[in-house]
DNA sequence: AGAAAGATGCCCT
DNA sequence: GGGCATCTTTCTT
């Protein structure tokens, strides 16, 4: 077995983030194992992309971003959703791969079990950045591990995509939204569904305040 | 201290 | 296709 090496993350991130496509990621923990075949990555430019965490400079949340490649940077969003990014260049350019979608290929049924009902088509697993991670297991305690190391619960086999590759524009991001960093094989049912960023309408405010603008004005 | 937005997913119509 | 759940981070007073 070949695990991705340390050198394979430190190259510029649109470099890493097609060549990550058909490799397998595995995570061993309690329950046991699952591994899934990456199908879609989007790339993540440190502090030069708008559309990156590391964009406003470092902080504690993407401290892991900051620091050597090739380690997982976990993230927690819309209150209840992990996704995982690893990171890629030399130390302090804060570059990374988004990985948005992949083929369960081993420890399908721990990975139904986390998912729950919901995610029992096959296809569905891992479909999608926060399925993604519950389907694996990945949450807070994954920050930060090294995926290049063969003994960590949490790592990379190097395989080849086995399909054509194409690139679009991300999902849901607002800002640097025409570039096409997007990666993913094409065909694949396991790929998610490209969604443009729809900035989400205030729900919750106090009694009597004013409402937020109303955004169906426009003709 | 307060607010606003967020690299999303699920359930309903 | 659209609303809603739910909370952390970061920016603004």
């Amino acid at each position: 077995m070949t695990t991705l090496a340390r050198e394979f993350f430190d190259r510029p991130v649109l470099s890493v983030a097609p060549e990550l496509l058909g490799c397998v990621l595995v995570h061993r923990a309690a329950d046991g194992v699952v591994a899934v075949r990456l199908t879609e990555v989007e790339a993540y430019a440190g502090a030069a992309d708008p559309a990156s965490h590391a964009f406003r400079g470092q902080t504690a949340r993407n401290a892991v971003m900051f620091g050597e490649p090739g380690h997982a940077y976990v993230y927690f969003t819309y209150g209840m959703h992990f996704c995982v990014n690893l990171v890629c260049g030399p130390a302090g350019e804060a570059s990374a791969v988004l990985l948005r979608a992949g083929q369960v290929i081993d420890g399908a049924d721990l990975a139904a079990a986390r998912r729950g009902g919901a995610g029992s088509r096959q296809a569905d697993l891992a479909r999608g950045p926060a399925r993604l991670c519950q389907a694996m297991g990945i949450g807070r305690s994954q920050g930060g591990a090294d995926v290049c190391d063969p003994a960590s619960p949490l790592f990379v086999r190097a395989l080849a995509p086995g399909g054509q590759v194409s690139r679009g524009p991300r999902v849901g991001v607002s800002r640097a939204a025409d570039v096409p960093w997007r990666f993913w094989i094409t065909g694949d049912a396991t790929v998610s569904a490209y969604r443009p960023h729809v900035p989400r309408q205030r729900v919750r405010g106090p009694a009597g305040a004013p409402r937020p603008a109303d955004r169906s004005g426009g003709s």
